[in-house]
DNA sequence: ATAAAAATCACCCTAAAGTATGAAAGGTAA
DNA sequence: TTACCTTTCATACTTTAGGGTGATTTTTAT
């Protein structure tokens, strides 16, 4: 079964040039009993045997395939993954409140503005962000932020 | 000129045929004349007709055009090369010296600092970041830093 | 040559940032 | 429980940042 339908082509060819000849044959036939004249014959058989070409050249041979292939540029930014520097985050001391008050500031938010993010007051904050300073060793906010965006601390 | 190098093909189809013909008619008079057996004759046309059906399948059908779109993806690296963002920066009208006082806010420095470092007045500078931030539509040094660097203005 | 833009500086004032010190509440580990 | 850390808040004070205005010099472009 497996082989008929793997060869279904070669074997349809087959039949259908028997067929052909079959053709061929009563064409002929009709041509001797009948006396037709000799250029619809031909004629005939030069219209089967242009077809039969054509079909052979169609069907028996690999369709011809223009690739064309068209490059599109997709821009990755690779930034989002940020993966938190823990062992250096320990080794500093700093803790998760003060993590989160060095992260606002890294986001350009005022003292005040951190305060009510984080509900609470804005000498909280004084307290928070003069620790991680210290910590950090740093005398500014514009440092602590370069610092510790080289140490992979905050994104 | 330019309508024989257009339809070039279709007048050489036509050239074609028409020498065909010739030779139908050479094999007909060879025929009639020598009186070679039909068979051959026949065969003859069956063989021209088969070729013909093939070439013109071969040569009038149009290739399928298959389009093969490859994704290419780029990656934008932040940390190594810095690539200055110039139509960002016309965009925004900030000047050299803008550029660079913004530049050493970004490493932390202080407008005292950054005086010192470029030889001019601590006055100097504030007029400069004034106007740095008024540019850059922001309120604050740290927020002017955040977006800098998204607009890859600093590294 | 002249106008526009860039860079420089000064003075005054307010807002924000940062320092120092003290203190209280809550959680955690020895 | 004690000792320690974290988080919270307050007050007082100093320093820095930032806004507004005006002015001079230098550079650049038309």
């Amino acid at each position: 079964m497996n082989f008929i339908i793997k060869n279904r082509l070669t074997i349809l060819y087959g039949i259908s040039l028997a067929l052909l000849l079959f053709l061929l044959r009563w064409l002929e036939l009709k041509f001797i009993i009948f006396e037709h004249s000799l250029e619809i014959y031909l004629g005939a058989i030069a219209i089967i045997f242009t077809s039969l070409g054509i079909w052979l050249a169609l069907n028996l041979t690999k369709p011809k395939i223009k690739t064309l292939i068209i490059e599109k540029e997709i821009y990755i930014n690779h930034e989002t993954g940020f993966i938190l520097n823990e062992p250096e985050l320990a080794r500093l001391g700093i803790s998760k409140r003060e993590l989160e008050v060095l992260q606002l500031m890294s986001e350009g938010l005022s003292n005040q503005e951190i305060a009510g993010q984080l509900f609470v007051s804005l000498n909280t904050i004084k307290t928070h962000s003069s620790r991680v300073f210290e910590k950090m060793d740093v005398k500014r906010r514009t440092q602590a932020i370069e610092k510790a965006k080289k140490l992979s601390i905050i994104p």
